[in-house]
DNA sequence: GTAGTCCTTGGGAGCGCTCCCACAAACGCA
DNA sequence: TGCGTTTGTGGGAGCGCTCCCAAGGACTAC
């Protein structure tokens, strides 16, 4: 391990620039002078040192990815794994290491981000929020650190990709409708997320866009947890719903816990749709009509857009990319069309 | 961003290796010195560049975690969020970072250890896999680098930290026993796991202890999912069994699921105990039963054994650390003893 | 045969830090 | 007062790499 570029180049008896440059596959080099090297270099196992290299070309190939502390608490929904998974498969492709950085405590986190972000670790950072008004892209942007959402984030200079949420509700309660239900109540996120809003949004226009009016009672605000599912159901188990849209499989496995204490059950006496398609969703009884958002694509699918702009800055004033990945309805017993 | 060491020494009026004193804690600066310059480093927001410190001290303040191939199907499994969270929480403490790397093919192993070990990117790593035959941790020994198995290693020179896997299935099964059965039959986890095999061995032993006959057609192998819980249990309807201990909630799910198609519940016609105390333990119906583990105290425990051996080396030929972390029963619903 | 060109290679400088040695000033002791 | 010792500070060297400039050789064109 003790072994330098020097000690590469006595080696191969070149120069330490042209083992430089058959590194780094610069052209101007004789092609049997590169063999030769590439020789040297596999047969010793040599590997150029990653602190003196960043030290002087300014990059570390290392990405960030920062889950503030408003979402940890849901790190045990399989969300975050997978798209930790896609990510990683993304960033191991193009030769890149990832730095994970789970924002804990609040008060720590101004000393954290000036830890991450401040002493050149980073070529750039994925920020895995969904909080509108998450103070840290702003930061970011203000430090000139090359950054991208997963989400959606109301700034125009901001980089981001989200699933598509408003659709995958509007297609969820368009089902429902085409069901025959027309008292059709919510179970929705939280509305500081834009996942929760957009959510809650594509519900009620789609709604509105069939004519059926806005009852308050049969919208309820959760939080993206089992016991916020299972407590909103008992409360709409005593309005006329006879369908439910929880914003997430959990909440709706909440709700099938609820009627099933009811003694009622889904489909027959309400139909449920969940959100995420999580592996639980097809094993529940009844198995859940869902809403299957491409997780791991869409952690590919943003560190892809980070190493895009990293190897390719966009000019100063052009427009932030934003795209938004498909989702689509996955029928199964829970709302009663299927089997 | 561009300040630098020197920088700093221009505005506060001393020497570029005075302020590096002052970062390193060197006592022998005149305190009023010191004052005047963190003044300046504060002011200025300072931060030294990581990249040239590691290249002097060798040491980079980072973490390698690696979850070997096999095991990220269990990813969706809550174990590694949650040990993810008791590392980062403990590395934060202490200001190092975490870089994270999943080896998705094997293929590309052997390519991806290189990169992440063999440039000095990494002070220590630790090593999220459970099998026996995992040729990593001899990779790491054979290189010096300095690591910790989270699980259990057959290798004495290994450090680790398990949890009471073998403790916890013995109480599971005293308890079954306790409650008058005797016919208990068990679901593995993969016996290539040492987690699999130990509590499959606590099983056995607490069995025999009790004088109580193995029945080889009351031991299936599952593989922690629930489908293979479900697969299995609906084998152990047709043997006499009374009791199921199942090495994961996950498949203790599964093997309700079976139960409830097969128009039987628990605990009344099969008393079921899980493994693990994931959050949906407690919210299934009926409330499983199970033993718990301090996945989060593993976590910590691991990054502080690992950070503890980077800051005071043992002796080389000094036994390696091996520890437990003890298991506790959680009684529920699904055994017959609560409620 | 000489000048101009391109291609390939070598070596100096320097990235920002830490470590070490040297030196000045302050102090203690005979 | 003179010596040695301690304390605090400054600056050179060098970590291992990349970048740039210069120089040698081969080649073409006049």
């Amino acid at each position: 391990m003790a072994l330098t570029l020097e000690g590469i180049a006595r080696l191969a008896g070149v120069s330490r620039s042209t083992v430089s440059r058959v590194i780094n596959d610069h052209p101007s080099v004789r092609s049997e002078v590169r063999e030769q090297v590439w020789q040297v270099i596999h047969e010793t196992g040599y590997q150029p040192h990653a602190a003196a290299r960043s030290l002087v070309t300014r990059r570390t190939r290392i990405l960030g990815v920062v889950i503030p502390e408003p979402i940890i608490k849901l790190f045990t929904d399989p969300f975050f794994p997978i798209l930790l998974y896609g990510i990683t498969e993304t960033c191991n492709a193009q030769h890149y290491h990832l730095m994970l950085s789970l924002f804990h405590h609040p008060a720590e986190q101004d000393d954290q981000y000036r830890r991450i972000v401040g002493n050149g670790h980073l070529d750039g950072v994925i920020v895995a929020s969904a909080h509108m008004d998450d103070p840290l892209p702003l930061r970011l942007l203000h430090d000139g650190i090359p950054f991208v959402v997963v989400g959606r984030y109301p700034d125009e200079r901001v980089h981001s990709i989200d699933i598509d949420n408003f659709g995958g509700s509007c297609q969820a309660v368009e089902h429902l409708i085409r069901l025959g239900h027309t008292e059709i109540a919510t179970i929705s996120g939280p509305l500081t997320m834009t996942s929760g809003a957009d959510r809650l949004l594509g519900y009620k226009q789609t709604l509105s866009a069939h004519g059926l009016p806005l009852n308050p009672d049969l919208i309820i605000e959760g939080d993206y947890t089992e016991g916020s599912g299972y407590a909103a159901t008992k409360r709409l188990l005593m309005t006329p719903a006879t369908a439910i849209f929880a914003a997430s499989d959990i909440m709706a496995i909440g709700a099938l816990k609820a009627l099933h204490e009811a003694g009622k059950q889904a489909p027959r006496d309400m139909a449920i749709i969940g959100f995420d398609d999580v592996p639980l969703a097809s094993s529940v009884q009844p198995a859940l009509t869902t809403v299957r958002q491409p997780i791991r694509q869409l952690g590919s699918a943003v560190a892809e857009l980070l190493m895009g702009i990293l190897a390719d800055p966009p000019e100063p004033g052009s427009a932030a990319h934003k795209s938004v990945l498909p989702t689509h309805l996955v029928v199964r017993q829970s709302c009663g069309a299927a089997g």
